[in-house]
RNA sequence: CGGGGCGUAGCGCAGCCCGGCAGCGCACCGCGUUUGGGACGCGGGGGUCGGAGGUUCAAAUCCUCUCGCCCCGACCA
């Protein structure tokens, strides 16, 4: 491709609504350009980009048994109500109606679809297993998309659908998964490292993330950098803390005045935070039926702790929550700033487990201006649910090793789900098994959005002066920069590296030399050649990798040849960090 | 949805307090000079100042409403 065709533009000035360095550098360099909140239009050269990124997670899938089809953007709502998830999924889903006033919805994922395709077309044991998958484009009307490519409304996503006859099955096709995944961030030259993670409302039973750790990233992890450890805090586990064992005091009523937070509790009293029970209440959303109805949720965890709220939803098994007003938590009787489950009635309480082995600690009285000393759970209070509740923090001890946990941030760039029997109960999706008995099929679904990666890829290979593409994902693999005097070699050049099957961008715009380097730099294409009357004079042309510093001259005649062995390097460096993956669920 | 910030030429911004010709740099077009790390000279094009309403002789500027974008939080397959 000639720059003078090429449809681009670079910026010299950063846009001021960028904030990271790959919406920066993509923007810049001429990649992305904005259309909304979070809906982008992608320019010819990270289209380039996206399609080899594509064809390395094709390559991946079909690897395993992968068969590519596409399913429809726009649903027809029916499959979405059969499965209930038009219900239960709140504004994050696009809705319509049509000219006929039916319902429509824009599919946010094709579990619904896949599990249509099933219940239409799979009747025997002897059709299953199989694998299909599409990419294809979504649209989650995200309330707050952020950071360019990492987090958009519309984005384009490859999501493969396993389909099985029994559980294990559906591991095989799982287990493929976790392995392939890490192929293919591998030859994106992306690290990345899988987590357990919360299953959420995909449902199923079992799911890992695949994070990019990044200081960007919007998701915690707790790593145990002793035994590897890792999980998102979401649902990160770990060692309760010894609780030393104390008589159980007598049940006592003090006046705090104006004691109505913990720490102003833990000073009035001359008490560590670890001898106080919080009351956290969450208004809690649970579907039953079609129907969504709020109930209080009253969340009871050490006053030094935080409240998971992951773990609470799963705990308490609703479908979402938020926190409660002042008027709902005296609707049922609890005293913001002095509440606790003392005495409470007909109200959904969930104890952490360590609150409810806890000797003696301080809680609320119910009653402005007052706290309980000496409460007990069992005694004093009971729970609906016990359960861990916490949310776990740097330096926790691990649940495996019990070393302090780490914490960092990172980008989920791929899932994988377990899903079970979910959706294709909902739909119908049976087949005959080998005694003429239905069964549900067993499904898997698994994801990875494109454009994500491709920011993550951005976000790790770049520089000061711009993007340095792992040659696997260089919208080129080599940029020719011709200048004053080498326009005729460099046409030529182009044109011989073009037939040895090279992918090349040669830079022939009557810019000024600076502008040429420095778009180059931008762009970051792994292989530049400067072509100019400088070198050509010594029968040489300059070469220089773009994540070096330095720069090579090579004879004309050996050019092509170099080329072509440099790219094999680049290409053998990436593939040599694809390897075989130990299966961890834990 | 809560908090904060910003909307003026394609991009980056000044002007707004204190109302009075809509500006600067880059980019773009023409001519000439220049050509190994964001060249120079001369000439030029491009704006309903996000939108609506109000106050005023007069509004980019003051007031009200509204839309959009960014950041933090909530939320999130």
């Amino acid at each position: 491709m000639k720059m003078s065709d090429l449809f681009f533009q670079t910026l010299r000035e950063v846009p001021a609504d960028a904030e990271v360095a790959s919406h920066q550098l993509l923007v810049r360099a001429g990649f992305i350009k904005q259309l909304g909140a979070g809906i982008y239009s992608v320019l010819p050269l990270s289209k380039r980009s996206l399609n080899k990124i594509e064809n390395i997670m094709r390559d991946e899938i079909n690897a395993i048994g992968g068969q590519e089809l596409s399913m429809p953007v726009v649903n027809p709502a029916e499959v979405w109500k059969e499965t209930n998830r038009y219900y239960e999924i709140g504004s994050e889903m696009g809705r319509f109606k049509d000219r006929k006033d039916a319902d429509m919805v824009l599919a946010m994922t094709h579990e619904e679809v896949v599990a249509d395709l099933v219940r239409k077309m799979i009747h025997s044991y002897k059709q299953l297993p199989k694998l299909v998958y599409h990419i294809q484009t979504k649209f989650r009307d995200d309330p707050r998309p952020r950071a360019g490519l990492i987090r958009v409304r519309e984005f384009t996503m490859k999501d493969s659908y396993s389909l099985d006859l029994d559980e294990e099955g559906l591991d095989k096709q799982y287990k493929a998964h976790y392995q392939a995944y890490f192929n293919i961030f591998n030859r994106c030259d992306l690290p990345s490292a899988a987590v357990l993670s919360d299953v959420g409302m995909m449902g199923g039973s079992m799911a890992h993330e695949y994070m990019y750790l990044t200081p960007i990233g919007e998701d915690t992890l707790l790593i145990c950098n002793d035994c590897g450890y890792m999980a998102n805090r979401q649902i990160a586990l770990f060692q309760q803390p010894e609780i030393t064992e104390e008589p159980l005091g007598e049940l006592e009523k003090v006046a705090t005045p104006g004691a109505a937070t913990i720490a102003d509790l833990a000073e009035f009293l001359k008490i560590p935070e670890s001898k106080t029970a919080k009351a956290v209440f969450m208004m809690g959303t649970f579907t039953e039926g079609t129907e969504d109805h709020e109930k209080l949720v009253f969340a009871v965890v050490r006053g030094d702790l935080e409240l998971n709220e992951t773990k609470l939803v799963n705990a308490v098994k609703a479908k979402e929550l938020r926190p409660a007003q002042d008027d709902e938590i005296a609707a049922v009787g609890a005293s913001p700033g002095y509440a606790s489950p003392i005495g409470l009635k007909d109200v959904l309480v969930v104890v952490d487990e360590l609150v409810a082995k806890s000797p003696n600690l301080v809680s609320g009285a119910n009653e402005e201006g007052f706290h309980y000393l000496n409460v007990n759970y069992g005694r004093d209070f009971e729970a609906s649910i016990v359960a861990d509740i916490t949310a776990a923090e740097k330096d926790f001890a691990c649940i495996n090793c019990g070393n302090a946990l780490d914490e960092k941030r990172g980008v989920e760039i791929g899932n994988i789900f377990k899903l079970g029997t979910k959706y294709t109960e909902a739909l119908g999706a049976n087949f005959l098994d080998k005694n003429g008995k239905a069964q549900p099929v067993i499904m898997g679904s698994y994801g990875i959005g494109s454009g994500r990666l491709l920011a993550c890829i951005a976000e790790e290979h770049h520089d000061e002066h711009g993007l340095i593409w792992p040659i696997t994902i260089a919208p080129y693999q080599v940029h020719i920069v011709a200048l004053k005097g080498g326009e005729e070699k460099a046409a030529e050049v182009y044109q011989q590296l073009e037939e040895a099957g090279l992918e090349v961008l040669l830079d022939d715009r009557s810019e000024s030399p600076g502008v040429k380097f420095n778009d180059a730099d931008l762009i970051g294409v792994p292989i530049r050649l400067t072509i100019g009357k400088r070198s050509l004079e010594k029968g040489e042309i300059e070469l220089k990798l773009r994540r070096d510093a330095d720069r090579s001259a090579v004879p004309v005649d050996e050019i092509i040849s170099n080329v072509l062995a440099i790219k094999d390097t680049l290409l053998a460096e990436v593939h040599k960090k694809v390897v075989e993956v130990p299966f961890k669920a834990e």
